[in-house]
DNA sequence: GCTTTGACTCTCG
DNA sequence: TCGAGAGCCAAAG
């Protein structure tokens, strides 16, 4: 069943973790998994984001609410663009691929 | 089995 | 304030 490593799935299971309307950083989840891979885990998203942002079933983990550690926008495999557009749509506000309120939107582990 | 890459982060200029 | 460079870890080639 498992296709993918485990520290991809960590990776989601963490991510699914994070509420609607709030955002986490890489950093963040590097930190919970123990290992300070902020590139390993932006890594796993790209390379399984496929079918994973989309949504649809149970699969769902929210890519879109993984941001850089300080709050702005750091590439998405659909475009910055649309990354803030899903966020807003999350009741986060985004400016300019920055997140405005993130202290607020910030979810804390 | 070593090398390259990557949706990152931090520090220096 | 913005830009460039170095460091870090894990997976894929």
């Amino acid at each position: 069943m498992s296709k993918i490593p485990q520290f991809y799935q960590k990776v989601y299971h963490i991510c699914r973790k994070v509420p609607k309307g709030k955002v986490t950083t890489y950093k963040a989840l590097a930190e919970k998994l123990g290992s300070k891979a902020y590139r390993a885990v932006g890594r796993a998203m790209n390379k399984n984001s496929n079918g994973i942002l989309n949504c649809k079933g149970r699969n769902m983990v929210p890519c879109h609410r993984v941001v850089g550690s300080s709050g702005h926008l750091v590439g998405f495999a659909h475009g910055l663009k649309k990354k803030a557009e899903l966020l807003r749509k999350e009741g986060i506000k985004v400016k300019n691929n920055k997140i405005k309120d993130f202290d607020k939107v910030l979810f804390r582990f």
